[in-house]
DNA sequence: TTCCTTGCAAATCGTTTGCATAATG
DNA sequence: CATTATGCAAACGATTTGCAAGGAA
């Protein structure tokens, strides 16, 4: 059975507050300013354990670091390639991809992931500036 | 300058067998059937210099490994969720997908990465069977 | 001979885990 | 009291890196 943290907690709510999807070293130096004495094994701990209830999500973005996110609403990301930043990307409804990867695969498609990638608007204009 | 090594052309070649998408690993006990005393640290350097060349590609699929792969062209992948395989997935064109995050992005989109994940054809039976 | 590449081992990095203690139900 | 959660440190697995020696141009 489950039982209640403080530090779990903590750590959902500094999750909810944020919306750059930080890390689990993020999460860390964050809630120990309320927790000083927690330690990063239980903050993985609790990220994993919330991300298995479906109470926030983990993307992996290909950057090697696991980002996290207490909006589980299903959308998308972008991922600078500048400066790593992950953000929230408004998309049109593409739901059509899921049909058309069935088409004739012979298994079950559950999902899919996916994030695009390039220049964030901050990084895109300082390129411009400097060519 | 770039310098011919009888270890990348092996690693190469035995990519270009391959579509299973073999990780460093997998390479590494490969190549080492005909080179017994390569190590695991050229293994990942060269997968990481053809993959900077862009003559293999480097792919991410959530599993916490590289997985690499000797075809360049840009095709999708599905990821087994019982049994960890990647395989490619043949799918009708969906470049519509930039378009649609381009939309009001204020930045740069330079590209996208998607990968869908379920049970694999052989997982799916075998599922079948047992339920 | 120059300088890239290798093999080896040690180092790094993100993440997980074992264990004794503290907190929850 | 029964159990889950914590803090700490050690363990892990994948990947990278420093260095002296080997091989290509």
């Amino acid at each position: 059975m489950l039982k209640y943290s403080r530090q779990r907690e903590a750590i959902k709510n500094f999750l909810m507050t944020r919306h750059d999807h930080p890390t689990a070293d993020v999460v860390y130096s964050n809630v120990r300013t309320e927790f000083p004495n927690i330690s990063l094994g239980t903050v993985y701990r609790n990220l994993t354990l919330l991300a298995d209830l479906g109470e926030i999500a983990r993307l992996r973005v290909g950057d090697g670091v696991d980002h996290f996110d207490a909006d589980t609403h299903p959308h998308y990301h972008f991922v600078c390639s500048e400066c790593g930043s992950v953000t929230d990307l408004k998309l049109k409804d593409i739901s059509g991809l899921l049909e058309a990867a069935a088409g004739d695969f012979d298994g079950l498609i559950q999902g899919h992931v996916t994030y695009f990638y390039g220049l964030c608007p901050h990084c895109a204009h300082r390129a411009q500036k400097t060519s």
